[in-house]
DNA sequence: TATAGTAGGTTTCATTTTGGAACTTGTAAA
DNA sequence: TTTACAAGTTCCAAAATGAAACCTACTATA
C-alpha cells in the first residue's frame, strides 16, 4: 500500500496519519505552538532541509491546518499561522510530550514544563472521560462499530482493518448476516 | 538534520517522534490496542510491505514498546503484545482518533465509538488538567523552562529549538546571563 | 559604490528508504 | 502429493530525502 492512499482508510488514525503522519510535520505544528511563524525560525529550529521544509509547510496549508499570511509586500514575505483545524492538533502534542517526559528522559528531567492558567499549578495533562470527567486509560473504554462503520457494512463493504472479533459481536447484537451483506457488493 | 539524530533533542515531542513518529508506527500500535497481535494480522489489517512491517516491530520490539512473546515452538511463531511503555502511547493514539473524527470525516460519521467502561456512556475524550480537572486546550496553558532545559543552559548550552522569547523572560526572572552561560562552553 | 546580510524559497544530485513481488522454511491438513 | 499457513527474507525499481548551492529582492554597513 501506497502511503498517499491512507486518508481513504476507515479509520480516524488512518486518516488523521494521512495529514500528519510524516517525520517532520508534528515537529513544525510543535513550533508553531511555541509561536513561531516564519520559514527561516523553523528551519533553524528543526534543522530540517529547505527543501523538505518548504514541501511540509505548503501541505499544511494545503490540508488547512496553517494559513499563510503575507506580511510584508516587497519582497513578498509571509508566516505560516494555525487555523482552528491546526489548533486542534494540540491534544496529540500535548500526549506526544507526556510521553516523552515520562519514556525518554535524558537525565536532566522535563524539558518545558506546562502550567495551567485556570488553576494556576503545573499540570500534566491527562485523558479524561468528557462525560463524567474521570482519568481514562486503554483498558477504561470499550470500542464499538460507530456510523462510519455501519454504514458501510450496509453498503456491503467491508473496512479490512477493523477486528473480526469486533464486528461479529456488533454484528450478532444487531441481527445483521454479514455474509449477506458482503455478497450484495461482489 | 538526519532523522536518526532527533532522539537526542531536548524535546520530549521529538524524542517521542524518534520511536513512533513513522509512517507506519503509529498503524501498528493502533492495531495493537484493537487486539491484534501477529505478523499477518498486522500485514493484512494494514496493507504494508512485509518488508517494513518486519523492521517496523522489531524497532518497537528494541525500543521496548512492545515484548516479541513465542506461542508456539516448531515452527517457531511470535506474537507481539504492548509493554506498559506501549500502552502509555494510548493517549496519543486517542487525541489522533478524536481529530480524525472531527476534521477528517467522510460523511458517513465516527468509525469507532468509545464507551467509557466506568460511568457506562459514550465518550470523547478530553484532556485535562491533572490538579483541577478543567478542560485543556492550547491556550489555557503556559510553557515554562524545566529543569531539562535549565540544567542545560547551566552547562551552557543552548537547545535550537527552544524559543529565545521564553528562554529569556525565564532568564531574566532568574537573573541568569545568558551570554556568560554560552561562553562558558566555548 | 561595493559588500554582506536577510528572508523565503528553488534546483540539482547522490544517498536512503520504500513498496511489491517472489522466495524460504517447517509444519499440518486435504 | 499438493496446498495452505505463518513469519519472515531477498531483490530490485521507484520514490523520498538531505545537503549544498543558487536565486531574487530588498536593506544595512563600510
Amino acid at each position: 500500500m501506497r502511503w498517499n492512499d491512507i486518508d481513504s482508510e476507515v479509520c480516524s488514525v488512518a486518516r488523521t496519519l494521512s495529514v500528519v503522519g510524516d517525520r517532520w510535520t508534528l515537529l513544525i505544528l510543535r513550533d508553531c505552538f511555541l509561536g513561531t511563524r516564519r520559514f527561516e525560525e523553523f528551519q533553524k529550529s528543526i534543522g530540517m532541509s529547505r527543501h523538505r521544509l518548504t514541501d511540509r509547510l505548503n501541505k499544511l496549508v494545503e490540508n488547512a491546518l496553517l494559513e499563510k499570511k503575507q506580511y510584508q509586500n516587497n519582497p513578498p514575505r509571509s508566516e505560516y499561522v494555525l487555523t482552528q483545524k491546526g489548533l486542534d492538533i494540540y491534544p496529540v502534542l500535548v500526549s506526544l510530550t507526556g510521553w516523552g517526559n515520562k519514556w525518554m528522559d535524558d537525565g536532566d528531567g522535563i524539558p518545558l514544563e506546562y502550567h495551567h492558567k485556570g488553576c494556576d499549578h503545573q499540570t500534566q495533562p491527562v485523558l479524561s472521560c468528557d462525560h463524567c470527567g474521570e482519568q481514562l486509560g486503554a483498558r477504561d473504554v470499550r470500542v464499538v462499530p460507530g456510523p462510519g462503520i455501519i454504514e458501510k457494512f450496509k453498503r456491503g463493504e467491508r473496512p479490512v482493518h477493523i477486528p473480526k472479533k469486533l464486528v461479529n459481536r456488533y454484528a450478532e447484537k444487531m441481527s445483521i448476516n454479514l455474509d449477506e451483506a458482503a455478497n450484495k457488493k461482489g
